[in-house]
RNA sequence: GACCGGGUAGCUCAGUGGUAGAGCAGCGCACUUUUAAUGCGCGGGCCGCGGGUUCGAUCCCCGCCCUGGUCACCA
């Protein structure tokens, strides 16, 4: 790397790879309430006491260190009282009991002179408040600076991850090493630190592997040792030497050179607990990823699921397309849709529920096998099993039906967990879900039926499905809450909710919808109640929906019309009349088959995750 | 929305109506193959926020905020 040599200035600087990420969430045709939202809070960090207040807490060598800049002669870099010795721990405790009070009196008299108002909002820069540990990484940092080091250098050039040299070499005895003399160039971040003196080890992570490191103080600069001995847990260096095993075995690079690449400035999680605090997991989850490598192999496990999928239908002739997340009319589901405004237009703008019905007119344009992958937004509850926005794969074939759907599905699924997975049985909580076709296919009617008459102890007839009243005297014999404004179909998916959905873990075709739910399926021929659409159960949650397409013009018009009926009566998740769909329509739409799939729930299931929260980077959280 | 649990040091967690604890992390010293290194010494806390009760609250009471879960709503 030769010194400063290697590091030039002037790259380009990175691209953020755009990346599909997001939620499950009941698929088409369903919907979830939302909560309360916008709430805020004061927060800050204290600001400082004017002198007044601080009372004998002044005193305390403590606020003396904080105040003061850290002494770097010192060696130790800690800034030591006047009269040169700490003081001692039972003397501050000693001190305490009457700054406590001081604390609280001073707080009522600012209140009493600011009006109440709260403290301005934090200023993460200022220093009278940091803890020791930050100060010291500064200081670290300061020496650094002072050694002529570029703390913030603009590029370097690893010949090797750390996982590319745990692949390459970690099967390689120490005499293979030995005679081979390999030397590389690598870089990460430094994980841990081991120091004895004249021997030390470092751990470095490129993200996915971690390989460790030997410094001598022989074998190094002394401009280079010294990097070494300002290094902190978390800072960025790359290093160049030769690999080699030690005495236990390890595989190892014998520092022969160090460049310090960036400054991990605020103190990380433990090395052995790691970061188990799910909030913070989650609100900050680069220290996640930092600190727990299994979190990076979910998110590796998501992009492969991606790309398997992309591939799966790129090569089956489906084209990928993208279509309007933001409409003037949101449809495609029966969920609540975020508004939005456009200022130059002047209009409502809605943030896409489902792409469905652009993709069906790009059916009518005669693209005829066309899918696309990308985030919806609905503005409901928050759950395990549901983000605000989430990640769905669409997809439609034209000429085919919903029972062609079924075996794409089946090969999709199968295709994918093992290309991603690297199995179709997959291990699910303290199940193991098998992905291997055929999958059981069950009627909905049946489903319920089936359910119900073991739920009762009596033989229920499918007929009692079909009539409203019948239906609801059912629903209330099984405890399960339905409102008059719900038909025989409503009530039947509500009891399938109720008694089914949670015990279906293998994956399961449900088939043979209401029509009554169902505004955008296709009727079966022979009982125009129901429509040919299914529902794929794994795990006991809704992966996939699919539905042989409407595409008669007409009942499309008085579908949209029934649903404006719900809506006129209190439904705001009731589907919307979109005019021009329905003339899409009117030019022709070949027979087509339509599906989409719940991307965040296909991972959660291939990745052993039961929170959704889990398989979406940053998922939504209350501002703190 | 209801109920249950959590919020204490950078992290992981104990704990108590009477001066706040441990392990890791940090600082100092020692140590030439460690790997949760070790040993000795040291520093670090608005105990989520705001009220109340009390001589005294981190602890008890009330309210609020954030959060995990269960249920309900929704479909």
């Amino acid at each position: 790397m030769g010194g400063g040599a290697s590091l030039d200035a002037g790259r380009p600087a990175d691209v953020l790879a755009a990346r599909p990420r997001g939620g499950g969430r009941p698929l088409r045709g369903a919907a979830r309430l939302c909560g309360t939202a916008c709430r805020w809070r004061r927060r800050g960090r204290r600001r400082p006491r004017p002198d007044h207040c601080r009372g004998r807490r002044a005193l305390a060598s403590r606020t003396h260190e904080r105040a003061g800049s850290p002494h770097p002669a010192a060696g130790g870099l800690r800034v030591r009282p006047p009269g040169g010795h700490p003081v001692a721990r039972g003397h501050q405790r000693g001190a305490r009991a009457g700054p406590h009070l001081q604390r609280r009196r001073c707080r009522a008299l600012h209140q009493r002179r600011a009006g109440c108002r709260p403290p301005p909002p934090s200023t993460r820069m200022t220093t009278t408040q940091e803890s020791d540990q930050i100060l010291q990484r500064r200081a670290n940092l300061e020496e650094l600076r002072k050694l002529g080091v570029p703390v913030y250098p603009h590029r370097f050039d690893p010949q090797a991850a750390a996982a590319d040299l745990v692949q390459a070499h970690g099967d390689k005895g120490a005499d293979v090493l030995e005679a081979a003399q390999i030397t590389t160039r690598t870089a990460g971040r430094v994980l841990a630190i081991r120091g004895f003196g004249k021997a030390n080890f470092l751990v470095l992570s490129d993200g996915r592997s971690r390989i460790q490191v030997y410094i001598r103080e022989d074998s190094l600069s002394p401009r280079d040792f010294r990097i070494y001995k300002l290094l902190d847990f978390g800072d960025w260096i790359g290093v160049e030497g030769r690999l080699f095993r030690t005495k236990t075995n390890e595989l190892t690079i014998w520092a022969s050179q160090i460049e310090f690449l960036a400054k991990c400035l605020l103190p990380l999680p433990e090395k052995w607990h790691g970061l188990t605090d799910i909030e913070t997991r989650y609100r900050q989850r680069y220290l996640d990823l930092i600190v727990n490598p299994d979190v990076r192999r979910v998110f590796e496990i998501r992009s492969r699921v991606v790309a398997a999928v992309r591939e799966f239908l790129t090569r089956r002739g489906f084209l990928e397309v993208e279509t309007p997340m933001m409409q003037s009319i949101p449809g495609g589901a029966l969920a609540r849709p975020f508004v939005t405004h456009h200022n130059a237009l002047d209009i409502p703008l809605y943030m896409r529920v489902a792409p469905e019905l652009y993709l069906k007119r790009l059916t009518v344009g005669g693209i005829e096998r066309v899918f696309e992958i990308n985030r919806n937004f609905r503005n409901e509850g928050m759950s395990a099993q549901h983000n605000p926005e989430f990640t769905m794969l669409e997809f439609y074939w034209a000429y085919a039906d919903y029972l062609d759907l079924m075996g794409l599905t089946e090969e999709l699924l199968g295709d994918v967990a093992r290309q991603a997975a690297g199995a179709e049985v997959v291990p699910y909580g303290d199940h193991t879900v098998s992905l291997t076709p055929p999958f059981r296919r069950v009627s909905l009617r049946e489903a319920v039926r089936a359910a119900a008459s073991a739920r009762l102890n009596r033989v229920v007839d499918p007929g009692e499905l079909r009539s409203r009243d019948r239906a609801a005297g059912l629903a209330s014999e099984l405890d399960v809450a339905v409102t008059p404004a719900m038909g025989a179909g409503a009530v039947t998916m509500k009891l399938f909710e109720h008694l089914c959905e949670g015990d279906l873990v293998q994956p399961t075709f449900v088939y043979d919808f209401p029509t009554e739910v169902s505004p955008l399926s296709k009727q079966k021929a022979d009982d125009p109640e129901t429509v040919e659409r299914f529902e794929l159960y794994v795990a006991g949650f809704e992966l996939a929906n699919a539905f042989s397409e409407l595409n008669d013009p007409a009942e499309q018009q008085r579908r949209f019309e029934e649903q404006l009926r719900q809506r006129a009566g209190g439904d705001d998740e009731a589907h919307a009349m979109d005019e021009d769909y329905v003339r899409a329509l009117e030019y022709g739409m070949p027979p087509a088959a339509g599906e989409g799939i719940g991307i965040d729930r296909l991972i959660m299931l291939l990745t052993n995750s039961h929170s959704i929260r889990d398989v979406i980077l940053f998922p939504l959280m209350r501002p703190k």
